[in-house]
DNA sequence: GTTGATACAAACTTAAGTGTAGGTATAATC
DNA sequence: GATTATACCTACACTTAAGTTTGTATCAAC
């Protein structure tokens, strides 16, 4: 067997991918081995070569083929004109908290980039990719400040850090392979948890009482 | 140069673990070698495998090296009969979050735990660190709710994986080499956030006016 | 229908790191 | 003060995974 045609080889190439993405965020990224990902998706590493340079360019692959147009368009209604920013960022977090909870691909993809800060080959790629989210997460909360949506002992750049901080720490939360003593209800607590950030971060007269 | 008395053997053993120490938060538990922990300790690996059976073993010493009596301590304080729980673990974290923004050994303590999750042979021996720590930090916020000193919203669950949540992200956002775009006056943000946590936590009766 | 480019497979090379066996000088022990 | 256990060093064998080269069947284009 040998050549194939163009689709076909998009789709191998998809198909590594695809046992790239799977591996990578069941065993991480240093533990696996590109002869692993050959075999899972039954082709051998001169594939992988064939499509891809080398790991790190495997691994950048994977980011391309994972960054949403639903993210960007997310962003953008947060900083739109009528919108709330502050109920916004609040509910977004919220919707990524709970599908980080299932076996989303958003959950894969997290972890991807959770463990390629290890990689520094591509450390200056995540880290662009972070500042652009957090660029966006610091206009909206700006906004909300600057409408007067902010508790007044809270500065922006302390909402800032504090959802920056939240959203890294769930990650950690879900993705880690961490045995948490404590069972939980996530759905629960996410719902509480959004309150009590609300609590912390919203001005005193704009809270609301439960919905 | 051959033998040498006990204590210089002991102290050679201790400047291994220091060199594994610094190299291991340096760049990484991956990509640290054992020849290189060797070298920066003046040593060979012939040294090294006299001390520890390998890397994990090496790695699993320096935790062991790590763990104070006064983190114990701190904890045991926080549950005793005359004080005030949830404003111990307020003060905790403080202090937590203001030595790990410096240069101290607890950061780099933090950091090797955060990697050496990538570790298989160490996770267990870490969950049961972590498991410690969280049923400690549990125990303190159960009996905070239990003098009625949780908000109403706040399930003790829900306080609990916010101050877990909280932690691991600072560890993430202090010891990552992420770099971040906005600048930050750190102390000053870490008061605000232990305010804001004060207000998403803390019964409404008990908030205090800023000190 | 021949020819060149493509899409891989398979075998080989290279490099890095771990593990280990053997040597050796010296402290400890008696 | 002879012996033994200690505290390493040196060198080499083994492993593992990345990278490279070569081979080859087939698609595509003329």
């Amino acid at each position: 067997m040998a050549r194939k045609t163009k689709a076909e080889a998009e789709k191998t190439r998809q198909l590594l991918l695809d046992s790239a993405m799977r591996l990578f965020s069941e065993k991480g990224v240093v533990k696996t081995t590109l002869a692993q990902i050959a075999a899972d998706a039954q082709m051998t590493r001169g594939a992988i070569y064939w499509h891809f340079e080398d790991k790190a360019d495997l691994l950048h692959a994977l980011f391309e083929r994972s960054i949403t147009p639903e993210a960007e368009r997310l962003w953008r209604t947060m900083t739109e004109e009528g919108a709330d920013p502050l109920e916004c960022l609040l509910k977004a977090s919220h919707a990524f908290w709970l599908e980080m909870n299932s076996e989303s691909t958003l959950k894969q993809v997290m972890m991807l980039y959770n463990q390629a800060e290890q990689v520094p080959e591509l450390a200056d790629k995540l880290d662009e990719l972070h500042c652009q989210e957090d660029s966006h997460m610091y206009q909206a909360l700006k906004m909300a400040s600057e409408r007067g949506a902010l508790h007044p002992d809270m500065s922006v750049e302390t909402a800032f850090t504090l959802f920056h901080t939240l959203h890294a720490g769930m990650v950690q939360l879900v993705c880690g392979a961490r045995k948490c003593t404590v069972e939980l209800d996530k759905e629960k607590i996410f719902r509480e948890l959004i309150l009590g950030i609300e609590r912390a971060v919203s001005a005193p007269g704009r809270l609301k009482s439960p919905r």
